[in-house]
DNA sequence: CTACAAACTAACCAGATGGTTAAACCAAGA
DNA sequence: TCTTGGTTTAACCATCTGGTTAGTTTGTAG
């Protein structure tokens, strides 16, 4: 009667191996086909387990997708946050540096940016309350660096969000539009890694010239 | 007997109004909820008709996702296409044609993208065969200017994948992606249309900035 | 060896959902 | 008026799917 693993990680934890792999195969699946298309049974097959036991350790569809969506936005978020957000490093550092960085992440997970996109839309609670701790990003640094190079003139006047939005455009709708691009401008799995490369050689430069006066 | 309802645009069209009041409901539901969670009934009583109705007209609830899908594409890719692959048409101005569009119709439509995209990626056989007929979109001409002003030393070198994609990706990803800058960097109803506006103020000026050598 | 609790499973249940059917409705022509 | 064919509906069906239950296995402490 599941006792003891219902809800997060409840006192004694159960067997943590047996939920780890039924998490990884819930994220597997989720990520892949979305929330609506994940069946709990393709989840309890890929982790090797009888469909009731991921019912024993999660309760529900929905609080294992929670957890899911908790993992991957942990996954996420603070890549781009952690690099935005720092005190010590330049503008130029910190765009290169995500740059690099996201280019690279999302080339080893390609849906999991898709998935938290689509996710946070359809179930904009859970974001909320997966935030509501820390509240907003820490941008303050970032406002600070932007405004003192505006008034020193080293970089024309762009507000964090605009400077955030931007650079989170550019490192992730490539890989949330893949299939269109491959349909659209041709970069199908033969071009796309070219595509990358490319990328990642050239976009902080580009970016880093948008924001010369 | 479903008879000549079905498929299309078939000899006599049926009804076309009822037709399409059950498409436009369709496009209501599938676009705001996505394909997965759509439900007939919903779409029927979006009509203002029985479920067995959208049978009738459509076959299956795949058959008119597949309309549903061509409508929304075929309302969204000759916007940007239409203008970056202009004979005419300098580059800069299409950069500006493409910012004002974009941000002015996503306002409208603040979905569309999103079920696009994600859509895509469920069903990428639908964009395929949608695509087939014309071939990939026409950068001939994108091509060419881009050579030359890398040639006559006016802009930096970039391959016109490129410049598609940071086009694209600039205009399109803040709508795809509102719910997480809502959340993560304050972007909420209240700021947001504030936000667009600068957007489409500093936008084009940003990405030609980010085109000069 | 026994007892017991946690881990795990086979079988089952109920609601939701896409799809079908048979019949009713309704306009236009004979 | 009667017939006919497309249009529309109420009711129904099959299946899929999340969730439950009752019971079995397994590890471990006494």
């Amino acid at each position: 009667m599941l006792a003891s693993g219902v809800g997060g990680a409840s006192p004694p934890p159960a067997d943590r191996a047996t939920r780890e792999r039924i998490l990884s195969a819930a994220h597997r699946v989720f990520v892949r086909k979305g929330s609506a298309n994940a069946r709990t049974q393709e989840i309890a097959d890929g982790a090797g387990v009888n469909k009731a036991l991921v019912h024993y350790y999660f309760g529900t569809k929905a609080l294992l997708a929670d957890a899911v969506f908790a993992g991957a936005a942990a996954e996420l978020m603070p890549r781009i946050f952690g690099i935005v957000g720092s005190e010590t490093r330049s503008i130029e550092d910190k765009v290169r540096a995500v740059v690099q960085e996201q280019i690279d992440f999302h080339s080893t997970r390609p849906y999991l940016a898709r998935y938290v996109v689509v996710e946070a839309h359809t179930e904009p609670a859970r974001l909320r309350q997966l935030l509501s701790p820390h509240g907003a990003a820490p941008l303050s640094a970032l406002r600070r660096q932007l405004a003192e190079g505006a008034s020193a003139r080293t970089i024309r006047h762009i507000s964090a969000e605009q400077f955030v939005v931007n650079l989170m455009s550019l490192c992730v709708f490539p890989f949330i539009a893949r299939p269109i691009f491959e349909q659209v401008i041709g970069l199908d799995a033969e071009h796309f890694p070219d595509f990358l490369d490319a990328r990642r050689r050239e976009l902080a430069d580009f970016f880093l010239a948008g924001l010369r006066p």
